[in-house]
RNA sequence: GCCGAUGUGGCGAAAUGGCAGACGCAACGGACUUAAAAUCCGUUGGGCUUUUAAAAGGCCCGUGCCGGUUCGAGUCCGGCCAUCGGCACCA
């Protein structure tokens, strides 16, 4: 014997030999309509996990967390006959993948071939029943080329306002369509991070830093890809309603978009023929406005800046500029600006107020400039105070305290059109009188921008855009897919210029046009891939119609029926693939208007320390070692054990340990080691029938393990199998129905286990049974669990006193008298004076004095 | 500041308004063993108390804090506190 610790069960053996039939038969490939065996008549069952990015360090112990939440769904749901799509894949293109290339000095291709390999030898490990015959890969040409024909699409679309959807642009009857495709080029402020070389899109930057590396993000005006995501707010958000998404998630994506109802005003300059437009929510707190304030990059700045004043707000625009962004959100700095020199006229009062520029109003929201209203708003308030501008209290609270500084609903004062109202009243009637004066009119803002689309590096989709005499066209879809050129060179130039650029005959599309050089940002590939999966080999179209009606429509909610990953991608990823998906559904080439029907967050796993799992902390779990050292069975059960699937919760080694204990009972319920060491199928194994107890306890065990996995309440699903394994373990005679039942309702969790276990079973009774996968899910039957007695719990007042076995059939009168007869009840209750009995039946009776 | 989630033993946790702490970990005791590991059995929220003692009981307190509804609250309602997460000069 080698000195190896001693394994509970070979789960060394067992495990590699399971996955290894399973990949030989295919037992987990899902078949499309029209092909082989597929069966029209089950049920669809769309199962999807977040694809991962396949970095260099692998799998760590919170990807197969949700991974292992779906497989075991999955199998059931097979089990009960569901035609259940479960697929996996790769989101391989991207900065990560880059960053490492170039750290490395290996190209990102290759980086990216090994790390793919090992992600999959890692899952395949973990016996994980996906269809790897639709496994995708988004740095693949053939599945990019249709991400290149999806921005082709949305290049060739206008959202139409009257339709309230996107149609081709040869709908379009104004002049110029370049001015409304849903893909149009723009000179805008961005997120540029010099470091990376690249600007980002706002779902990109974090405390005015890049969400990857953390490098510092400053604004830059330059020429940039975008897609109009502004435009579907609307149906963005109204539509998050009918999903069945975590509540947090809905609210964290609706405030992201940012919808609020107000008004546009438009005020006169005094001296000037222009108008300057501000939205306010407040429309009601007009005759307090005592000043304006523009945005420092507000074009109208240049117009109406007076001689006196030009070189203060010159320098200050200058200053503002040079800060970033992080400088420029930091709340705790004092309030600063420069008076124009100019003035506009309040059209409520037609006072004349000063127009000021401050840092604290942004270019991007709304229309860029503000009303000041210090009464009621705290931040003009601190504006006003600074700069010692007039305070002017137009709304009353309903309780007790100063106007100024209340920027509730109260009751407008000092406002002659509407005095009295409250401030919705109030809200109403000014905005009526501005429409009526043609002085403004109700308007939604959205914080919600469009989406920056195009990145300054090489490890991304190209463009399918060619340039010609200074305008931009659509490629053919007979030219896609768009390659990019082999480069040696691929680091980010710093410019700004993409490093695409450098191959100059790749560029040089024609005669007359260059190409594109920009790339698509890491979202493109996982905007659509979940369509993809339906149909992963066609090469005549993004996805077949036959194959993308049956998995992606269907009976409601339809779509993908459950959707698990993590929360950080609640503003990105979910927000942009529901903007595609809207895009496609609009032009009729998908079922419904929204892809994932159900989403389920996994909780973050933390480390044994209770600390996020990071490398500087040394608290990470690399999922390997679990597995060598107690089987994957006893990993993926530990992960479902740990706790709810959404909870935060931290590792524990121990906690793998008692899993793996439990299984290893298992294993020993039906098998014995004899004298040389081997594991042979227990003696105590008979054909026989259950005795009463033994039938009581697997019909519950299936009901609990049956409900709790309808409900992903995996950890208390394998705390009844612990229970049930704790019944049979010490039994004289181990009958194998119960044994056939319990394998089957372990098999999602432990699948190689249970089909060893179950292979062995077959190979002594002979019973013509076949491969434990492919069994039907067992049902229960409630008269099973029926007793004739039941332990009634008797109270006084509240509190338990004593409990009475009562016969099942007993009626609450019997049950009162039973109560009341009993001793120490009587003893209790003894003099006093018997107010009330509750009855509650086959339960409890409550005595109340 | 705003929004959201969470708060139960030494730890992870469980409980359709009806016996709080299932299941697991850890700890302690025992069996087996030359010994250890493994395995199996038992005890395990806190305090008080009855019995010579053990066995077995009994009483009180206990689900972040304060109040309410109810015969009965971890669960429902109101108010606070703490931790975590998100958003944040969004007009």
């Amino acid at each position: 014997m080698n000195n190896a610790r001693r394994k509970p069960y070979p789960f060394d053996r067992i495990e590699p030999k399971w996955q290894a039939i399973w990949e030989e038969r295919q037992l987990f490939h899902a078949p499309n309509p029209g092909e082989k065996n597929f069966d029209s008549v089950n049920p669809k069952f769309y199962i999807l996990d977040m694809f991962p990015y396949p970095s260099g360090a692998g799998l760590h112990v919170g990807h197969p967390e949700g991974y292992t939440a779906t497989d075991i769904l999955a199998r059931f749901k097979r089990m009960r006959g569901f035609n259940v799509l479960h697929p996996m894949g790769w989101d391989a293109f991207g900065l990560p993948a880059e960053q490492y290339a170039i750290k490395s000095g290996q190209h990102p291709a290759i980086t990216t071939r090994e790390n793919v390999a090992k992600f999959k030898a890692q899952l395949k490990r973990i016996g994980f029943s996906y269809d790897w015959q639709r496994e995708i890969n988004t740095t693949d040409p053939r599945y990019y080329k249709w991400t290149q024909w999806i921005f082709l699409q949305i290049y060739n679309s206008w959202f139409n306002p009257e339709t309230n959807k996107a149609e081709p642009i040869s709908t379009y009857r104004g002049k110029n369509p370049d001015e409304v495709r849903l893909a149009y080029v723009a000179e805008v402020p961005v997120n540029w991070c010099p470091e990376l070389g690249t600007v980002l899109a706002n779902e990109e930057v974090v405390d005015g830093k890049s969400e990857i590396g953390g490098f510092p993000v400053v604004r830059r005006p330059m020429r940039q890809w975008m897609l109009r995501i502004t435009a579907f707010a609307e149906r963005l958000l109204n539509e998050l309603d009918g999903l069945d998404w975590p509540q947090g998630i809905k609210l964290l994506q609706s405030n992201w978009i940012g919808r609020s109802e107000g008004a546009e005003i438009d005020f006169n300059i005094d001296n000037h023929q222009e108008k300057l437009r501000v939205f306010t929510t407040r429309p009601d707190t007009l005759y307090g406005g005592t000043f304006l304030v523009l945005a420092p990059e507000h074009p109208l700045v240049d117009l109406i800046v007076t001689g006196e004043q030009w070189t203060a707000v010159r320098e200050y625009r200058e200053r503002t500029a040079r800060k970033s962004e992080l400088e420029r959100t930091d709340l705790a700095k004092e309030k600063t600006g420069v008076f124009t020199g100019a003035f506009a006229i309040n059209p409520a009062n037609n006072e004349k107020i000063p127009i000021w520029i401050a840092d604290y109003v942004l270019v991007g929201y709304g229309t860029g400039a503000i009303g000041g209203v210090p009464a009621h708003d705290k931040r003009d308030l601190e504006f006003a105070k600074k700069f010692d501008l007039p305070i002017l209290a137009v709304v009353r609270p309903t309780k007790d305290e100063p106007a100024i500084g209340f920027a509730g609903d109260g009751i407008a004062i000092n406002s002659p059109i509407i005095n009295g109202l409250t401030s919705a009243e109030a809200r109403k009637k000014i905005t009526a009188w501005l429409e009526e004066c043609g002085l403004g009119k109700g308007a939604i803002n959205y914080k919600l921008r469009d989406w920056l689309f195009s990145r300054q590096r090489y490890w991304g989709e190209p463009f399918p855009i060619v340039w010609e005499g200074g305008k931009h066209r659509a490629l053919n879809e007979n030219e896609l897919p768009v390659v990019p050129p082999p480069l040696d060179d691929y680091k980010p130039t710093g410019t700004g210029e993409p490093p695409l650029a450098k191959a100059k005959d790749w560029v040089r599309y024609s005669e007359k046009a260059l190409r594109e050089a920009n790339t698509m940002p890491q979202w493109a590939g996982s905007c659509w891939y979940y369509l993809r999966f339906c149909d992963p080999q066609n090469d005549q179209r993004f996805v077949g119609e036959e194959a993308e009606r049956y998995w992606m429509g269907g009976e409601k909610p339809g779509g993908v029926d459950l959707y698990v990953g993590g929360t950080e991608h609640a503003v990105l990823h979910l927000l942009y693939a529901r903007f595609w998906h809207k895009v496609l559904f609009d032009l009729g080439y998908l079922s419904k208007s929204e892809p994932f029907q159900r989403l389920v967050n996994q909780g973050v796993i933390l480390g044994e320390d209770n600390q996020k799992m990071s490398k500087s902390r040394g608290n990470i779990v690399n999922p390997d070692d679990v597995i060598d050292q107690y089987g994957t069975d006893a990993f993926r059960c530990y992960e479902m054990f740990m706790g709810p699937l959404e909870q935060m919760k931290p590792w524990s080694m121990r906690g793998v340990e008692g899993v793996a204990r439990f299984l290893a009972r298992a294993w020993r319920l039906l098998m014995t080691e004899n004298q040389a060491g081997e594991w042979e199928l227990s003696a105590k194994l008979e054909d026989v029938d259950p005795d009463k107890a033994q039938q009581k306890i697997t019909h519950a065990t299936i009901k609990k393990v049956t409900q709790d996995i309808e409900s992903l309440s995996f950890n208390t699903a394998i705390s009844q199998m612990m229970i049930f394994v704790n019944a049979f373990i010490n039994a004289e005679a181990i009958p194998l129905s119960a044994m056939r039942t319990f394998l089957v309702l372990l098999n999602p969790f432990a699948p190689h286990l249970t089909s060893e276990l179950w292979e062995k079973l077959n190979a002594r009774f002979q019973d013509n049974v076949g491969d434990i996968t492919e069994e039907k899910w067992p049902g229960y039957d409630e008269r099973f669990f029926v007793e004739d007695e039941v332990e009634m719990v008797v109270q006084v007042n509240g509190k338990v006193r004593d409990r009475i076995k009562m016969s099942i059939l007993a009626t609450n009168d019997e049950m009162k008298t039973a109560a009341l007869a009993n001793p120490r009840i009587q003893q209790l209750v003894d003099g006093k004076n018997i107010r009330k009995v509750v009855v509650v039946p086959q339960k409890l009776v409550n005595i109340v004095v």
